[in-house]
DNA sequence: CGCGCGTTTGAACGGGCTCAAACCTTGTGG
DNA sequence: CCACAAGGTTTGAGCCCGTTCAAACGCGCG
């Protein structure tokens, strides 16, 4: 299909192209509008037939493209499970990480206005998608509610970023870093998962670029906090000792 | 006059709660849904009633706050009139402004999200400002376009914030500068002004808090790039002679 | 007028980037 | 199963750019 990759100058995953196909697997389900409602956190008052209307999920192996810039807007997607990366290419080639959507979050809002996707959305593990497709978002008939979970859940969005933004510069790396992982933490906490012990599914290349330093400022806030007795890290797990001295940073 | 600028640790605008209520001046007029339409640029087929349908304008003088963070959502707003900038203050009283909506922005839509604006809006000058109630947007019993409407709109300042996005850290300040002007430019030629002769809005320091960087370093960008002869400055006049230079810079 | 604020420029410091090297993990193919 | 390759992670050394502190000037407004 046509999948094609932003490339910075090498080929990255090659496979990605044929697999959005394949990735179709035969134990296909589906999800009902209650199961969305759920995830978004939308606090609407149900309305009868939400457990009728069915939706189509999508599964996603790890390095696989849910979303590809340019492409034409055919919907939005909730994730139901895993984690995912959405970034935009600067034409030098240069990548900015907006945010790792996880279970729970919208994609795909972006691609509203002028019917394309402005940005790229991989999988950073499995994942598990939701479609909300485009027809059935505007052929708002008799039911609109849908649209107004998806109008509502885009605003949630935009605070995500706006909170992702105070994480510019004039703040010290290390900072950052601290208040990424509190971020990270706050979201495995939400989903069930311990808060104060977890696996980072991102590279810290994506982090970097998500906080806009390079890899190795990233490598040497993690060392830096781990001297001070705040966090273990070993590769991708990271563990909190000392959350009010990680609270403590951010200020 | 009431031009209380955000300052840090000491209480912030007091004055803002009982101002809400005055800014309704005597010469209010009303606007009609095609009139948004117009200002969104939004090119959805117009449908029967739209020159009936009416909006409430509001007349902010320079330095009045449009939006209050924490305050209730009670609507959306669309740009007519003036330019303003929409801020987020830390706990530690930094500030970082996201941008500065001018005519056919649209603001507000964080506030949808839990029922709170998340965020500050002051106005830089006097400004226009088109209300769309909660109250329209949601009673969509009949018409709602006015939904679909602002929901389009709204993943275009998503996108809008991404381009503002990459203008972080790694890339010199001086390209940022470079970029923030041939922003400004086009956005000025949008409105149908001159893209190469404006008159900047906003503060040197409201420039760098949404550039994440300091007063002394906007200045010094624009010297420098006074000194190559791509553009003249003039306080808040600003003059592009050398527009192909600019560009280059945002490489 | 004089105060506050915006703007500009200078000098020195420091933090993050760049370049480089080493180690580890992971996945692939022989 | 092992060898190898590719890429992720960590640490070090030196440099550059933006910050910080400081001072001067212009402008608007009370």
């Amino acid at each position: 299909m046509l999948n094609v990759q932003a490339m910075p100058t090498t080929a990255p995953w090659q496979p990605t192209a044929g697999q959005l196909i394949r990735q179709i697997g035969s134990d296909e389900r589906w999800s009902t509008l209650k199961e969305l409602q759920s995830l978004l956190r939308y606090d609407g008052h149900l309305q009868a037939g939400s457990e009728a209307e069915l939706f189509q999920r999508r599964r996603l192996k790890a390095g696989q493209s849910a979303l590809v810039m340019g492409q034409p807007f055919d919907g939005l997607y909730v994730v139901r499970l895993g984690t995912l990366k959405t970034l935009i290419t600067n034409v030098d080639g240069g990548v900015h990480v907006l945010g790792f959507p996880m279970k729970g979050s919208l994609i795909g809002f972006d691609g509203i206005y002028q019917n394309t996707y402005t940005s790229d959305v991989v999988a950073l593990t499995d994942c598990d998608l939701i479609r909300i497709p485009a027809t059935n978002l505007f052929a708002s008939e008799n039911n609109n509610h849908l649209e107004h979970m998806a109008y509502w859940a885009s605003s949630h969005e935009i605070i995500q970023e706006q909170e992702a933004y105070s994480l510019t510069r004039s703040v010290k790396s290390e900072a950052r870093v601290a208040r990424f992982l509190l971020t990270m933490s706050h979201r495995f906490e939400d989903m069930g998962w311990s808060p104060n012990r977890f696996i980072l599914p991102m590279t810290r290349r994506d982090i970097g670029h998500h906080l806009s330093v390079t890899v190795e400022t990233v490598s040497r806030a993690f060392s830096a906090l781990v001297q001070q007795g705040i966090i273990e890290v070993d590769f991708r797990e990271i563990s909190i000792l000392e959350r009010d001295a990680l609270c403590h940073f951010e200020h």
